[in-house]
DNA sequence: TAAATTACCATGATATACCATAAATATAAA
DNA sequence: TTTATATTTATGGTATATCATGGTAATTTA
């Protein structure tokens, strides 16, 4: 029985023509063991579809009911349309969800999904996308270095 | 039971053509008293693989969960790199990983890996390129020294 | 009843677990 | 210290299980 639970590296799935694919192998693993379900929304700040399982979002709905004037009015409307863009996908017994056409719109997805891992939450991008955003970040992140190695969480040395 | 756990000393073990390499048994040790798992990415800075328990990210992923800044930039960002690139790697009955073409590639390891503890992470090289860093780091201590000298005897004074 | 959605089966490719042997290290006896 | 024995560790090869994916049947729902 493992303890840890983390969407992590970076799979690259067929979507066919009724927006059918294969959740990683991984990441099935992790949900079932919690015992939790596969929520995904589009993101708001990318072209790309989010996912995490429906345990974190629980969490979030919590700390923003316990936190009430902690959280700027801002976030507050962040989440609305979080949860009310956010839908459960469950999978077959080969393990597959099946993509609605508002996220693979979103997302740009035709014909192949790149899933990659965030820890707590993953994301579902187009290949052309991800290029693009990967590239943009590992510019972004050796831009900041300096200041991400004095922090504590700076463990990607 | 012991209470630390470090990766240390330098071992140099075979990669087959399959890319399976023994993971030191000091290492796997500590992976087996954990409970946890290795996790292997590649490194930002050096043409190297690096490497560290999966407990050690759990609590990554904790701290940026708990940090009330869920729709972050820097932080997505950040998680992107880190658990994109990361990926579990359970070894066998006989203590064998099998490491990723994009792994191998990136530290430009062929059929040797030099494995190198680092304390709560660890590094694999190439012999080429460790022959080199190390030669570097020595370099780098040799010219701080008189600095760390006067520190140690300040300390006594 | 037609369309759409969901669940199930089949297959090839890939990755994983296992077995056997060789090498290295540690332990015990001389 | 030297030699012999036992135990752990590393590595090559192979059988097995898992996974992704195309196709189809069953079920829903409009």
């Amino acid at each position: 029985m493992r303890k840890t639970f983390l969407f992590m590296d970076t799979v690259i799935n067929k979507v066919d023509s009724k927006g059918r694919v294969s959740l990683p192998a991984d990441y099935r693993a992790i949900v079932k063991e919690l015992g939790s379900e596969i929520v995904c929304y589009r993101s708001l700040v990318s072209p790309c579809i989010e996912g995490c399982t429906e345990d974190l979002l629980e969490k979030l709905a919590s700390e923003i009911e316990d936190s009430n004037d902690f959280f700027s009015q801002t976030q507050d409307d962040l989440t609305n349309l979080i949860f009310g863009d956010a839908k459960r996908f469950t999978f077959d017994s080969t393990g597959r969800i099946v993509l609605s056409e508002k996220l693979l719109k979103h997302a740009q997805i035709k014909d192949t999904a790149v899933f990659v891992g965030k820890g707590r939450k993953f994301q579902i991008w187009s290949p052309e996308n991800w290029e693009k955003e990967e590239e943009r970040i590992r510019a972004e992140v050796m831009k900041k270095r300096p200041v991400l190695n004095t922090r504590k969480t700076g463990e990607n040395a």
